[in-house]
DNA sequence: CGGTATCCTATGCGATACTG
DNA sequence: CAGTATCGCATAGGATACCG
């Protein structure tokens, strides 16, 4: 009961959602959902338009925060594998959440005006 | 049954998310949601650290995608009152759920690395 | 296959000053 | 009180090339 926290970064609320706030966790953690075990490959064909860079990025950030496990077979060609670890799976019902809140609201949303 | 888009913007996924995926969106989100009806001064009294004219962007932003009320009393001083739509509101659950999961898991998530 | 490294730019955001 | 307007910068992210 210590609602006082309202600081970043030492508010959970404020220090996690910063995390999620960028243009590409909240997919890579949706495509894993739907994909379960995934190779690098798989999360680019999933999410075409994502570079590189940024899916790098995002998998090593996701996994510094436990979110996700990565699993590097040594093989050659190298096999690489991602998976939600349970914490990211127990974030899944929230996002699922907000993805069904998405699908019922984009008109609403959407409908004024234009996104760039 | 169509799980076919994923091209942003048209998919609803992407485009809603993206709307979020910024610094401010859901804190002032819950912000309202924790004090119901708030003047532009309250707000920045439960977000210390947001700036004018984030604050004010952010707001507007909001009220365009119709997730809040601008309530404006034209009085002198002004008054002006934000406050949740039912399309806000129904986000409530979810992103209540997203804050839930912050609190519980904020020790793994930041226990290794520093957040700068 | 599964990534780095490098360069570059657009823009999100903060600080400050001003206004009806 | 409830905001704009303006400036300036840090950085998120894209394009491209290269690597083990």
């Amino acid at each position: 009961m210590r609602e006082l926290d309202i600081n970043f970064p030492t508010c959970p609320v404020r220090n996690i959602l910063s995390r999620m706030s960028d243009k590409w966790s909240l997919l890579v953690l949706r495509a894993l959902q739907k994909g379960g075990v995934m190779r690098y490959k798989d999360l680019r064909n999933a999410i075409p338009d994502i570079s590189q860079k940024m899916l790098s990025s995002t998998l090593k950030r996701l996994e510094e925060d436990c979110l996700i496990n990565r699993e590097m077979h040594k093989e050659i060609p190298p096999r690489v594998e991602y998976s939600l670890t349970e914490t990211g799976k127990e974030l899944m019902p929230a996002l699922v959440m907000m993805i069904e809140w998405a699908r019922e609201h984009f008109d609403v949303i959407t409908g004024q005006q234009s996104m760039p």
